[in-house]
DNA sequence: CTCGTGGCCTGATCGC
DNA sequence: TGCGATCAGGCCACGA
């Protein structure tokens, strides 16, 4: 459910704690989420323990956190994760997975919990690396070699229009479906994919080779345009002092057109909005402004 | 190589 | 009241 608007929203708010803060102590309270950590490059609690947050940093929906180590704490928030910020004799939140114990230079000794209700989230410490990525020229980026083949966000100053409508006019596949390949173009998910569509007046199931280039430019402005405006609203929403990003309260769903919204008129059209699953999950639509 | 499906996972909800 | 079935969808492994 956290898309690249919740992720980022987690992110910023980590970021203040976090830079700075010393790892003291872990406690993984269920190894299964660390299914992306490897244990080949060592125990996680042990190349956790004593490290000290660089920085945070988001590609798509993974976030990691350089360590004076050289390696980067990885999270990914799943469908159902949540980093909260606690005080550090907090009561333990329900699933809580991993606990971090940190003390900060200004703010003092804190508790972040990683909660994941289904534990498709996880954590992971990953090695970083350097990669070309992005608009030609661009600058190396360092990301986790875990992360590698996540493209750039749309909002990312480097991401590469051009590159990606030429490989969305490629696809045989439904656009929605590139829509949601992270390889593609990273952050989007099944709700801002459903809204994007619905702006840019398209069937999720249309071959991308069947999109113009002005069509999928047009897509491409829809979908900078929801997810900043989803980025917007969870800016000014959440408590600095606790990061607290809930599938169902902290969702932007007020502003929504199209998921979620079946049996309900069409907000530009008034055609009753149609949910049907496909790729294994709902897709939401107006059957009279989106045509396959 | 591209494309499409199944599996992981828990809790809320629904029908009987 | 209880119980099984269904649904929610992030990512990844795997097979065609």
């Amino acid at each position: 459910m956290p898309e690249l608007p919740e992720v980022e929203v987690v992110r910023a708010g980590l970021e203040p704690v976090f830079i700075g803060a010393r790892i003291d102590a872990v406690e993984v309270f269920d190894t299964r989420s660390l299914k992306r950590h490897d244990a080949r490059r060592g125990d996680f609690v042990g190349l956790l323990s004593g490290s000290t947050v660089i920085s945070a940093e988001r590609r798509g929906k993974f976030m990691w956190f350089p360590l004076d180590t050289g390696d980067a704490l990885v999270t990914h928030l799943g469908m159902s994760g949540q980093v909260l910020l606690r005080a550090a004799d907090a009561e333990p939140d329900r699933h809580l997975r991993i606990q971090l114990h940190v003390t900060h230079p200004t703010h003092g000794p804190l508790a972040i919990n990683f909660v994941d209700q289904r534990i498709f989230g996880s954590m992971a410490v990953d090695e970083l690396v350097q990669q070309q990525v992005g608009v030609p020229g661009a600058a190396l980026r360092t990301v986790p070699s875990q992360a590698a083949h996540i493209a750039l966000d749309p909002l990312d100053p480097d991401f590469d229009d051009d590159a990606f409508v030429r490989a969305l006019r490629k696809k045989s596949t439904g656009v929605k479906r590139a829509l949601l390949d992270q390889n593609l173009i990273s952050g989007i998910g099944n709700i801002y994919a459903d809204e994007a569509l619905w702006a840019a007046r398209l069937h999720g199931e249309k071959p991308g080779e069947a999109i113009s280039a002005a069509k999928a430019r047009e897509l491409l402005a829809e979908v900078r345009s929801v997810l900043t405006k989803a980025l917007a609203e969870g800016g000014t929403s959440f408590d600095a002092q606790y990061v607290n990003v809930n599938g169902a309260s902290g969702y932007f769903s007020h502003s929504l057109n199209a998921y979620g919204q079946q049996g309900k008129p069409c907000a530009r059209c008034g055609a009753e909005i149609r949910r049907v699953t496909f790729m294994n999950r709902g897709s939401h639509f107006c059957p009279r402004c989106q045509r396959r």
